[in-house]
DNA sequence: CAAGTATATTAGATATTGCGCATATACTAA
DNA sequence: TTAGTATATGCGCAATATCTAATATACTTG
């Protein structure tokens, strides 16, 4: 499992529309910088900016191939994420409830 | 499939390691705002402002009870959250690769 | 009604983010 | 080497986030 801290760094990452759809689209191919601002419509430096809260997050990786450097998603640390997504889904009420025994809560039980 | 900009939206409500445990803690029992500041060490106030947040995403939803307001966790957008990010991973790469024809770069193949 | 309890809201301080612009770096090609 | 291409980085700025302290609101109880 992993830790609620790490969790919300990669949220953090991904909390950016346009991240997220880079990583989106890192997901079905590789891409250079230029090509990721010019799909979504950024500036290079923009881009460049948010792949390394990518990069940072461990989201993505980088390869180099002469002057263009390629991104690609990093598949298995978004399984994970969605893993411990669906790990927290599959509990159920433990019943324990607000501990709270103030008037008025309705979940009031023991006095 | 949910928009990028829902997504984001989501993922920006849990990017905060307290918001994100919120959410968590909800998720296995309804809880008061006092109990979830208590448990999360956090004050009234600045818990009061992360359920806002929280609630603004459809997160959450409350309920009142005298005056003590439970908090529960939205399951359904969080499966849907979960769907989404499964959908995504999915997919496998489209060999289109990176659009560029540059000199230097490996993925050049027609020209 | 007034007093008490739980929560929300506001205001202000501080930190962080996202962007554009300019520039630096890394590599290639001539 | 010089020029050119792709990307990264530093800086400044406006916007936003998070926190605390104080206050307001909503409800209950006497």
């Amino acid at each position: 499992m992993m830790e609620s801290y790490r969790m919300a760094s990669v949220f953090r990452a991904l909390s950016c529309k346009k991240r997220f759809a880079i990583v989106k689209m890192l997901l079905s191919q590789e891409l250079c910088v230029g090509t990721i601002a010019e799909k979504l419509g950024a500036s290079q430096s923009s881009v460049s900016q948010h792949l390394r809260v990518l990069r940072d997050s461990g989201l993505v990786a980088d390869h180099r191939y002469g002057y263009h450097i390629h991104y690609s998603a990093n598949r298995e640390l978004l399984e994970k994420v969605t893993d411990n997504l669906l790990e927290m889904l599959s509990c159920t009420d433990d019943g324990d409830g607000c501990s709270r025994k103030g008037k008025s809560c309705v979940k009031e039980d023991t006095a």
